[in-house]
DNA sequence: GAGTGATTCAAGCATACGATTCAATCGAAC
DNA sequence: GTTCGATTGAATCGTATGCTTGAATCACTC
């Protein structure tokens, strides 16, 4: 069998990113990819250490890919503009995805059930900090409660837009281009976080 | 037992709120609830009927109120402001939410599950499509498509925001009311629709 | 207070799960 | 050609799952 190891992340990838993580057995996983139960705990140890692998197999280069990026807008010089740091932690993911859209599908599965907490620890860390950094600086007159909140808005809609699309790209049968998705997402977002703040909302005191 | 079949739907709107439906076992509800396993089969028949009661329970009194808003914002006369149809949606959720925090927490997770296509078939479809029309009405100059596509992103930041809070408000204890999530979303989201479309989109032909 | 329908109980069903075991197999180094 | 570590195969472990059953219990009515 060639690369069992292989064709069981692919698997697990593509299954998890259907189904949901305690969804999917492992059973289902080794029958789709021909391939032997224990081969899995051979290669990974357990389910748990398997979804650490899928995931880090992919998030890795988006990951550096972010950190590159947000440096380049930092270092540019010019004023920073919410739009083009956006951009850039959005851009990578949406490159791998077009090839590899059932990757982008998991991310957002791992988010919905709760995974992520543990997965963003122990893989987006750097890029997530890296991003909070830049962005803060592209919204200075923000206080901070709202731009955490404005944040977690953000990661709300951009999760979902990854999972899928409005039902009218599956009548209409093109989903089209990761790119494409972006590309309104940014625009959209990028509008919310320099919109006015709520009246009512207390002062940042701390 | 007092009121076995309300203390079931409680408990298991708790627990697949906190772990999702497929993690959440039957056992586990019954164990929290004090109650026996065939009370479940012999109140609600299955685990898949026993979510469709909890769901219908909680949001028919919230679809109801949503439509009821709706038709006064429409009615009104006024110029349709974005604001005034988001508050319209949303509202009604966070007042049950304030008092009832896990079920709006179990709706975003049934989301986050891909369990809410068929949910909101069943229950949510009425009020949705309300809102989708006034919504249209209230933006008359954005092409179909870049609206789909808002809504898309807006139902992801509204499902995660349902869900939970920044973390910083776990630091600090206070959660803050949902009315106050709710308005900063709103606000958020109001300049997202409002947005200028980005360059680029093919215009809308069909 | 006997009879009746609604509800609860303890026990067990078949099935699936993640994990483990150990012999069989493979491939390259010597 | 033998040896040895890496990998796979088939079978099985203990546990948990959703669901069913039939007897026991409860709250009523007549």
């Amino acid at each position: 069998m060639i690369d069992t190891r292989e064709r069981i992340l692919d698997t697990a990838e593509k299954l998890i990113g259907e189904q949901g993580y305690a969804a999917t057995s492992l059973r289902q996983i080794i029958a789709e990819a021909g391939v032997n139960l224990a081969a899995v705990h051979y290669h990974f140890g357990s389910k748990e250490h398997l979804l650490d692998e899928v995931v880090l197999r992919k998030s890795e280069p988006v990951n550096q890919e972010r950190i590159a990026r947000l440096d380049l807008v930092e270092a540019s010089g010019e004023p920073l503009s919410v739009e083009r740091v956006l951009e850039a932690f959005m851009a990578p993911m949406s490159e791998t995805a077009d090839q590899n859209p059932q990757f982008v599908r998991l991310m957002g599965r791992m988010h919905a059930e709760g995974l992520m907490p543990g997965i963003v620890e122990r893989h987006f860390q750097p890029a997530i900090g890296r991003f909070l950094t830049v962005m803060r600086k592209a919204l200075p007159g923000l206080p901070e409660e709202e731009f955490l909140w404005r944040i977690h808005f953000m990661i709300g809609a951009m999760a979902h837009t990854m999972c899928g699309a409005p039902d009218y790209t599956r009548v209409s049968g093109v989903p089209g281009s990761f790119r494409e998705r972006i590309d309104r997402l940014v625009a959209f977002l990028s509008a919310g976080f320099r919109a006015p703040v709520p009246r009512g909302q207390k002062i940042e005191v701390e």
